[in-house]
DNA sequence: ATCATCGGTTTGGAAAGCAAACCGTGTTGT
DNA sequence: ACAACACGGTTTGCTTTCCAAACCGATGAT
């Protein structure tokens, strides 16, 4: 993708062929930072309503294309990346003709967390009337965000973050005279 | 931004002169969803990097560019639509010169769970070496979906989604020939 | 007076996105 | 046998967006 290109260098150090390359936050324009490197792999205009549309069980290149509304080849183009990142993965569904499938690997199972808040968002904030429903055990679901270690809600407050990556702190690059720090 | 334009109609209809338009998902390419009403407000490649930078209270043009690594007229531009559909508000820190920051409106510090949830997916999935931390209550934080009313975490499978629009279901449009159904 | 800071805008060229037509393989209908 | 169709894309020609770098106007500092 067009972000990807930005980047200097591909860091193809893959020891497992499985496992696709990993991304030095380092050589992302900006501040390095795991967002911006999730975004990189899935931040264009298509490539979560591919996700979407796999999760929904509708993996095939025409269904793709029917349900996203996107232009074709930018199916085709995204598709290959996906793979490439290791989101997606290629499966025959049939042999003569041979018809092809796309199916989520476990990354892309995982991007369930980022749609789901992005359907929750886009429902409380976006839209005048919500086009989906969800139910958990036959209530409405409304995703909550707790904290995996010790299960209590999340309150935005509670969370501290620290950057570790070299010369760069909350604020910004350190050697900037953005204001008066050491 | 650009997938705004592919929309038909703009919707009009706000009340409150405070509350951004929404959007009418029926106007979107393809399935009606929150996702994609979401992404036509997020979706681009640097919205949600300025969310994040705000998030981190650098909400002047200035580090939200350095921050970013945007050219400045992307940032300019996102700015402007990120503060029409009510994500963030403009507000002077000084006259004279006069000087303007942005700061998040309560829907845009709801997209934490978003950043969030990337934040989370791209340490796992897509880099190399997570570049922050965080800490909830001194121990690592890792985000974790429950469902907000029952409290209970989340599996994929204890979700079952309903499309409530017309002419859709799960699969695609009604009226396409996909495959048999009355 | 000159230079620096801040929050942008302007400009010109390069890249990406788009809709529509096309293609190869194989199957179905007549 | 032959035409039409399904599927999974690719190609083409054009439009829109994006980018880097230069510029701008208001003000304050030296």
């Amino acid at each position: 993708m067009a972000r990807m290109a930005r980047r200097t260098e591909p860091a193809a150090t893959a020891t497992d062929p499985h496992e696709a390359a990993r991304i030095d936050p380092a050589t992302l324009p900006g501040r390095p930072c795991s967002i911006a490197a999730a975004l990189d792999v899935v931040g264009d205009r298509w490539s979560l309503l591919i996700v979407r549309e796999v999760m929904f069980g509708n993996g095939r290149f025409t269904q793709l294309v029917r349900n996203t509304g996107a232009p074709r080849d930018r199916i085709a183009a995204r598709l290959r990346t996906l793979v490439d990142a290791g989101v997606l993965e290629r499966h025959a569904y049939q042999d003569s003709p041979r018809r092809e499938e796309y199916r989520l690997t476990q990354a892309g199972r995982e991007l369930g967390s980022v749609t789901s808040a992005l359907l929750a968002w886009g429902d409380k904030w976006a839209v005048s009337t919500p086009p989906m429903r969800q139910t958990h055990h036959d209530h409405a679901f409304t995703p909550s965000v707790h904290c995996a270690e010790c299960g209590e809600p999340v309150t935005r407050s509670d969370i501290v973050r620290e950057v570790v990556a070299d010369g760069w702190d909350l604020r910004g690059p350190l050697d900037d005279a953005d204001d008066a720090r050491s």
